[in-house]
DNA sequence: CCTACCGATCGGTAGG
DNA sequence: CCTACCGATCGGTAGG
């Protein structure tokens, strides 16, 4: 299988970032188990033995993206905790900052959302307890709401994971030179999701 | 990495079914790249070589699964086209109609939502084709909604990607065994994206 | 960062 | 359905 990959390596970040980023790309579009040292190493252009001078191996590269984004989703959902008044208002920030993690990099992303499980132990029981008590926030924010009588009565694990699957899923569409900026999609994003698609 | 694989071979299928049934739970779970042909074959209980009696290729499985999936998708839309009378009992019949076909075969869901990339072309092509195909008749549904002024007025696709994607992401959680019936998840899937999680 | 190379495993075939 | 085997490729190491 021959695949052109077009990739333009930024000459400013050391070698070892230079690796994480076209390894991305490539986790990405291949697939982690798809994508071989030695088409990592050709993309950047040395051989694959020279890999290992930087890291230590190919799942190192998926944990270090793995972890990368988890700790920058984490960051994000605190920062949009602590501005919000209202319970309305703190659901809606948490689902926008979820949105902006995602659309900073979307090709990061989706190794995030698809090839986390390639992971060995322990670093996929803590990769899957970090998504959990993530996702445990988002739980407690629909629980208040409901409790306030703002949300309708519904299944909280059930309405967390509708939610989060509509955002997950921008990764795989949104562009930034579109013709909705991110603004728009994170604000249509929580209009639909927390008002409908229905004129009421 | 051992991963030890409990699997219940049912003996009523031909061999070759057996096969396609093996091979959709190793994909889902492992993934297609990193499922070896040796990996299906000792789950069966025979030698690798004894597949190729069956099957032509590796790849020929995945185009099956991915295949048949997407043409049970079609057929239940049109059904649930007939069926319908207003705009907004169309768009939930979709949806519904939509949700059963991946709560039948979760795991060959997930085989198609993830693993479809691996197919080489011609096949690859006509999959996207599909899938873009079955995508518009959601984005004729959403349009005629809002001409009619039942629907808010969002960008198409967008409104289409969001549903389609909360509804996709229940191959990944849905239990048949669990507290929520097949009826009950649908109901609430159309509730939540149609209605909104706010009380109005 | 390279050359040279390791043992293991890959999808698949020949022939019975 | 098996044994025996193919060339290709895998992740990674030794040594410079």
């Amino acid at each position: 299988m021959f695949i052109f990959v077009i990739m333009i390596i930024d000459q400013n970040l050391t070698r070892k970032e230079q690796i994480s980023q076209c390894a991305t790309a490539l986790f990405q579009q291949k697939g982690y188990a798809a994508t071989s040292m030695r088409d990592l190493a050709n993309t950047l252009g040395i051989e694959a033995a020279s890999l290992y001078s930087h890291i230590k191996s190919k799942e190192e590269i998926l944990q270090n993206i793995c972890f990368k984004m988890a700790e920058e989703f984490f960051a994000v959902q605190q920062r949009a905790f602590q501005q919000s008044q209202d319970i309305e208002d703190r659901l809606r920030n948490a689902m926008i900052a979820h949105f902006e993690v995602i659309i900073r990099d979307t090709k990061a992303s989706a190794v995030f959302f698809h090839e986390w499980r390639h992971m060995s132990e322990p670093y996929l029981s803590d990769f899957l307890k970090m998504r959990e008590q993530y996702e445990s926030i988002f739980l407690d924010i629909i629980k208040e709401g409901q409790a306030s009588g703002n949300f309708i009565q519904i299944d909280n694990k059930f309405a967390v994971l509708t939610i989060l699957s509509s955002i997950n899923w921008t990764h795989n569409w949104y562009k930034p030179d579109g013709k909705m900026t991110a603004d728009d999609v994170g604000q249509k994003l929580t209009d639909v999701l927390i008002g409908g698609l229905k004129i009421h």
